[in-house]
DNA sequence: CCTTGCTTCTCACGTTACGTTAGCTTTTAC
DNA sequence: GTAAAAGCTAACGTAACGTGAGAAGCAAGG
């Protein structure tokens, strides 16, 4: 009695493809009402309803499986499926989230400079990724509440500083080679450290105390953690400037 | 001179497994700075800068060939590349939140009522699915102006809303088979209209004008936009109960 | 030198939800 | 009756690895 529907009409009716509907009837998940002897499908009025019901489970992301199990099996507990489901989804949001974070960060940072180091570009990247273990890491070494003040900057803010400091970072590479004690140089270092002094103004004072753990923390394992933008030779010859930088610094300071 | 990693270091370094590192191997995206005569491979302090883009890429959300061509090819339109990328990180996250919205109002209607009618739900589901598609169709036939003015509730309003029209679907549903002309019956599509008249209260005169055109439309193509969460035959039923409904307040609306 | 145990190697199939031919048969339209 | 349209099965392709299976390399101890 009920109309009959070829796989052609049902599919456009259904707004699917013909394939998908092959599909669902090889694994089970909707078998047409009516096969002809020749191997024909039909579809009635009820395929439509479970139709609905699958396109709509498929559209809370839940895998075809799943649906098998929650069309099939009843009493199966959907309240708790869907919170659960709710999660999933939060947490891929997130993900994403941070995934965008990070490209307008890199597109801000291609604006302002039009051109951009690779490896700036990826540590800037890393950084965003690994965000939340960086945090954790980070308050191994400095109280939180500096950790706190840092990461918890307004989003324009930080994407200035991560700006500024990449920049930089930049100057510092193209400079390598110089004498690292040359003026040039160690106005570089400057302008670093008051950066950081304006997010931190007890910069120093930190940095003194994190460097009697130094020598014990630097053997961790993971210490990948941290990826330089600068090569092996780049980062020994950063560390003659910033030594020296420190030595002049404590000069001036206790001039005794 | 520099330090080599067996491929286990060298995963465990990276935080990436061995398999995923061979299969770098295999696509060319990674290959080991040194390789045994007998097959083992074996990783350097470059080939961690190299990992270091890929997962940075990976993390951005480019399939691994994407990745092989911008780290191999030179001079790539690096920030189209991130603007195109941006588009569609945040056309998925759009995507999400209209599925984490469903799911929001489908936990919603449980927690209201704390059974559920299966079709009902699958039509709230569907509801919002198609919301884009269905808001064009609607602007068919109602005035820009009324169909704004239902999609644009604010969202607890528009899920009490939907709420209590599947609570009185349930109801109606439960009704099917009594006299469609049964008070009981008509006082449900009472509030169901009365529903209607809150939100939008030029209601009825809308529907007047819709019933003209009602004929020539119906033979739309893909009429399956509206799921409906009624069988064929409590829908007639219903189209009964909506007629009895509709002669009796015209009645007494224009008793002369 | 042999054994034990750990690491690594190369196939090769499994995963998800279909898309995409290829080659053939059935149905529909004229 | 014939041609075009629609349907059929079978089978491979996709993305990025996971997961064995079975063999081989490698360091240490006896």
């Amino acid at each position: 009695m009920s109309i009959q529907y070829s796989i052609g009409e049902f599919a456009k009716k259904a707004g699917i493809t013909i394939r998908a509907l092959r599909y669902y009837d090889e694994i089970n998940l909707l078998k047409p009402s009516y096969i002809t002897p020749t191997g024909r499908r039909f579809y009635t009025e009820d395929n439509i309803m479970q139709l609905q019901k699958i396109v709509s489970l498929k559209f809370l992301g839940y895998p075809l499986e799943k649906i098998h199990e929650l069309i099939h099996l009843q009493n199966w507990d959907l309240q708790e499926s869907l919170e659960f489901q709710r999660q999933e989804m939060i947490q891929k949001r997130e993900h994403l989230n941070r995934v965008i974070r990070a490209l307008d960060h890199a597109l801000f940072m291609m604006e302002e400079q039009n051109t951009i180091d690779a490896n700036i570009f990826m540590a800037l990247i890393h950084n965003i990724h690994k965000e939340e273990e960086q945090k954790e890491w980070f308050t191994n070494y400095f109280p939180k509440e500096a950790v706190e003040k840092i990461f918890d900057l307004p989003e324009e803010k930080y994407m200035k500083l991560n700006n500024e400091i990449a920049s930089l970072f930049s100057e510092l590479k193209a400079a390598y080679g110089q004498d690292s004690e040359s003026p040039y140089v160690q106005a570089l270092l400057k302008q670093y450290f008051d950066l950081a002094l304006i997010i931190y103004p007890e910069t120093f004072e930190l940095m003194e105390n994190l460097e009697n753990q130094e020598i014990e923390s630097i053997e961790d394992e993971d210490m990948q953690l941290f990826p330089s933008p600068f090569s092996p030779e780049e980062e020994k010859w950063l560390v003659q400037a910033l030594q020296y930088y420190w030595d002049k610094r404590r000069h001036s300071n206790e001039p005794s």
